[in-house]
RNA sequence: UGCCGGGUGGUGUAAUGGUAACACUACUGAUUUUGGUUCAGUCAUUCAUGGUUCGAGUCCAUGCCCGGUAGCCA
């Protein structure tokens, strides 16, 4: 799979994370001593995955790997008013994109049969019952944070009534809301997940799985920790909000006497600069803020995988990161340089214009053409090298320049010299402006003896600055679309009162220009990766055709000289 | 106001009663035909107070602050 630090050679990672430290102790004790680690990545189909979702399946099969063990993809497909076979189908891709396998498939509805004979099981030992109340009434009994709930009147009905109306909630006899199962455990209980919880609502709706076959729907609480017992999970992980729910997960298990799995939780992801929840998600994408799930401003695996991501980057930034139980947010920046870290050794360099200006080498012969050698990547020397053609008239970028430039500015400006990288060194002579006084044209004279390549002491020589360009006759065109955060501020939720998270989002979170690239893109397919030196790192995008290239900007590389600029 | 869980540099994560470490960021400097990369270095007495101890980020007590929790959602 892959070669993440944690046991890798066999070796223990140095550092565990409590979650580890709690499975190596549970691992020793009577109870699992001898037996198989089981962990689950278990998302609700209704929505895309997102980077919050890929900590949790790095967490769970990254454990059963370090383990020895196996993890399972179980859907938990109770609430078929939400769910969909195509966050099903794209749940999956995502989970295999990321580089992990599942040991077994399993949907929470494939388990309705054996949790509906529990829950009979729970009724004929007086554990469970019938009531009408309405959701309304319910909410009332239930009390509140502070004060105890009261007895529901129908609690205490019989076994044998319990029965034939759970049946017949079962047979469809009742309309949605009219009567529920709920768990009779304690109206008065500190923590409300006990003051008998429902574990069945009546749903007439259609399963995207099992169809029309039930109109009654097991919730969360009565369906998970029974989903991992079936499936004998030895450490179910799960977000902090569900801790509270912890002792009712127990309790059922123990009523039931199955198989108790030991839930564990962990800190829920957040990012600086950009939203997380399926709510803010999907806003984004039926108010048409962005294109669509796999924008690749989201931060859905989708929208990373379309801007550029690895798998591997990704998989970095969530061993970077940790696993613990506080509350925290992580700085974009981490992700940002997770992605730089992996890309920067497997990305192969190229040289692209965005904002391109002409220069023309005035002593360089008219219908010249130099093949130049370039390396595709000086971090892997197996990448090779390429030819790139050399001519009279060449594109530069425009920042390249300026006709009164600083003290620092380690580019081209009038009688100063740069060098063209894998090119020669040239002066600049000369600033030819238009009418309006806008600069359209650079001439510049080159020194032969400076050619790339070459190991002579002249040839070697060395200029303060190299620069990135192209041949103007072979350059082709490019749209390239430069991604920025999504939004301006680094927590997006922290509003002034009627304002809300989209009124923080980035205006300038994606700029499209017409680029010029060097011709060996034109063979470049969707998916392929490039760092265009001193600029970024950028893919190309399936909107890409066979007469229109697109990129997509990735990340940018640092950049030191724009954040001295920035100082002043 | 109940219950549960948390507070370690700018941001995260470690240190399991014994020299506060690692990563990101920032800032120095070196290297560099990418102002990239790489390398070297700088940046904290652990929320507060008291206690236990030869020794406390770690254990105890009290306080303060933060988060989760009252769906027939997950």
């Amino acid at each position: 799979m892959h070669g993440d630090s944690l046991h890798g050679d066999g070796g223990k990672k140095d550092r565990l994370n409590f979650v580890e430290q709690e499975i190596e102790k549970d691992l020793q004790s009577p109870k699992l001593v001898g037996k198989t680690f089981i962990s689950r990545f278990p998302p609700e189909p209704n929505g895309y995955l997102h980077i919050g979702h890929a900590k949790s399946i790095c967490l769970n099969f990254g454990l059963a790997k370090s383990y020895g063990g196996r993890c399972n993809l179980r859907f938990d497909d109770t609430n078929p008013s939400k769910e969909e076979q195509e966050y099903v189908d794209s749940i999956q891709n995502d989970v295999r994109w990321l580089g992990f396998e599942w040991d077994e498939l399993h949907y929470a509805s494939d388990y309705f049969e054996q949790l509906y004979d529990w829950a009979v099981q729970l009724i004929k030992a007086g554990k469970a019952y019938v009531c009408d109340l309405t959701s309304e009434q319910t909410r009332e009994y239930r009390g509140t944070l502070t004060v105890p709930g009261k007895n529901s009147p129908f609690r205490d009905r019989s076994v044998e009534e319990n029965l034939t109306l759970f049946e017949e909630m079962r047979a469809g006899k009742y309309p949605n809301g009219a009567r529920t199962l709920r768990a009779k455990i304690d109206m008065a209980a500190p923590n409300v997940n006990l003051r008998d919880p429902v574990m069945y609502r009546i749903l007439h709706a259609h399963h995207h799985r099992t169809g029309d076959k039930w109109c009654i729907y097991p919730m969360y609480d009565w369906a998970h920790g029974q989903s991992d017992s079936i499936e004998t999970i030895t450490h179910s992980i799960c977000t902090l909000e569900f801790e509270d729910h912890r002792p009712l997960y127990d309790w059922f298990c123990n009523e039931l006497g199955i198989y108790h799995p030991r839930q564990i939780e962990f800190a829920r992801l957040n990012l600086s600069y950009t939203v997380m929840s399926k709510r803010k998600l999907l806003q984004l994408v039926t108010e048409k803020h962005v294109s669509g799930w796999d924008d690749p401003r989201m931060p859905t695996i989708s929208g990373l995988r379309r801007r550029g991501y690895t798998p591997e980057s990704i998989r970095l930034f969530c061993e970077k990161i940790g696993v613990a139980r506080f509350y925290s947010t992580i700085d974009m920046g981490v992700l940002e340089s997770s992605v730089r870290e992996h890309l920067n050794a497997v990305a192969n360099r190229v040289m692209a214009v965005m904002n391109p200006l002409p220069i023309t080498i005035t002593n360089y012969p008219e219908d010249q053409v130099e093949l130049m050698e370039a390396v595709n990547n000086p971090e892997d020397a197996s990448a090779g090298t390429r030819q790139i053609p050399f001519s009279r008239n060449l594109l530069i970028e425009r920042d390249d320049f300026m006709e009164n430039a600083p003290k620092k500015f380690f580019r081209l400006t009038v009688g100063a010299e740069v060098r063209l990288r894998y090119g020669y060194i040239i002066r600049c002579d000369e600033v030819v402006k238009n009418a309006a006084g806008e600069i359209v044209e650079l001439r510049c004279t080159y020194d032969p003896e400076t050619r790339s390549g070459a190991e002579t002491a002249t040839a070697t020589r060395k200029v303060k600055g190299t620069i990135h360009w192209v041949s103007a006759q072979h350059a082709i065109d490019a749209e390239v679309r430069l991604y920025d955060r999504l939004c301006m501020n680094e927590n997006p939720e922290d509003v002034p009162a009627g304002k809300t998270f989209l009124d923080n989002l980035n205006p300038d979170n994606l700029k499209v220009v017409t680029a010029k690239v060097e011709p060996a893109l034109k063979t470049a397919k969707a998916g392929d990766r490039f760092q265009f030196e001193r600029t970024g790192y950028f893919c190309v995008d399936p909107d890409t055709t066979a007469d229109k290239l697109v990129f997509n900007r990735t990340v940018s590389l640092k950049d030191s000289w724009a954040k001295e600029m920035s100082k002043t």
